[in-house]
DNA sequence: GCCTAAATCTAATCAGAGTTAGAATTAGAA
DNA sequence: TTCTAATTCTAACTCTGATTAGATTTAGGC
């Protein structure tokens, strides 16, 4: 039953499996992300990773069967965590708040994790369109999912009339998960904004942006609906 | 005079220079262009470059240095175009265009061109962050003065009253540029909404997300400042 | 305290991409 | 035509970083 009892037990099932080897395994995974969040796919270096995991490049296939594989599964747990999360704080929210609430809501927790809180989810972002088609095909596929978690928060915003229904779904879901992405490029690099700063604004944008509203011009006074 | 007359004329002056090799090299910059805009600085290879300039990887020696350097004459020539581009569609307005005119329509213009118009300037946005220090260092520079006509855009706008003047301008730049710049990673791959709509709708976003609106609450009319 | 499998290290190997040297070709002037 | 410099090609060479093989160490069960 052994099998090939060396090697290659990577993403596959593994017995119970020792907790060093499981612990180690973790580090690896841990010290990836943070390389890969700070150089993105193509720059990370397994030299750099395994000494930020505190071990030699070599000892690394130990524990997973290629460079390839170890990106992919931290890729993968980036994706994973990001949806868990922006979930997680959607349906904490009380039953009575709207869906343009809940997508505030989201963004602003997305936005977070990207930026500070996750080395996983950071990591993603900094590789988006690195990797080679057919990893990415698979990192994009669970991403997409990701992506419909936000579709159907605008279209519940859109059916509950706080969203424009002539606004375009899905250019509004790439420019703001775009925007969001793209604030993992330059944040920190010139840390002149805070995150909630950001958060606030591309929250403002969202909103007064895509409310629906009647005339066009007059600057002066105005409303009801 | 001639100098080490073989080789290593690049950037620097060249003499009056045969039509033939002028022409040569620029052939190699359009094919670096188009191969960086398709994979971004680290996945572009000397190989693919030469190919696309119908030409042997060898052989773009005798017109660049090296890759570093061809490489980065692309980025430059990226930034340059766009700034061109963007100032000279706002010069072009009529000088009774309000200034959030201007800025709408220099944002317009630099989305084109990133997504459709021009490899150098999709170059520059695919390869973003990417490049070593030293050499994302001096594109960064040129980059940040293109930044910076976008933050007298803004301004202008601000002062004529046209943007709340308590948004964030830092942050703002960065979100509209990261949103334009994002754009060019998944437009052409899911090309679900053409650049015109994305436009109209960045637009839209940017319009009405930051003008001065009086109260916050209240549906109901209000109220000038 | 041994013995075995798990885990790690070390040093060599491999592969790919940039680079270089020199030969071969081309184009234009004399 | 012939000659020369400009241009391009070909075939090595090099350097870097992933990968592998085998030796070595570690940790837990007997």
């Amino acid at each position: 039953m052994a099998a090939k009892s060396l090697r290659a037990y990577a993403p596959a099932k593994r017995q119970q499996m020792s907790s060093r080897g499981e612990l180690k395994r973790k580090q690896i995974l841990d010290a990836a992300a943070k390389v890969l969040a700070r150089r993105g796919y193509v720059a990370a270096q397994l030299s750099e990773i395994a000494e930020a995991a505190g071990t030699q490049p070599g000892s690394l296939y130990y524990h997973f069967e290629s460079r390839e594989e170890l990106i992919e599964e931290v890729l993968h747990e980036g994706v994973r965590l990001s949806f868990v999360r922006a979930r997680a704080v959607v349906e904490a929210m009380p039953p009575e708040s709207t869906p343009l609430d809940r997508l505030a809501t989201a963004l602003r927790a997305h936005l977070k994790f990207q930026l500070v809180e996750s080395d996983y989810a950071r990591a993603v972002s900094r590789s988006i369109g690195q990797p080679p088609e057919d990893m990415w095909g698979r990192v994009n596929r669970k991403f997409r999912a990701y992506g419909k978690f936000f579709d159907r928060l605008i279209a519940a915003a859109i059916d509950a009339g706080e969203i424009d229904p002539e606004v375009d779904r899905h250019a509004l879901r790439m420019l703001i998960i775009g925007a969001t992405n793209w604030a993992a490029e330059w944040y920190r690099r010139d840390g002149s904004s805070s995150v909630d700063e950001i958060g606030n604004l591309l929250i403002r944008l969202l909103r007064r942006g895509v409310e629906t509203i009647p005339a066009r011009g007059s600057t002066g006074a105005i409303v009801d609906v």
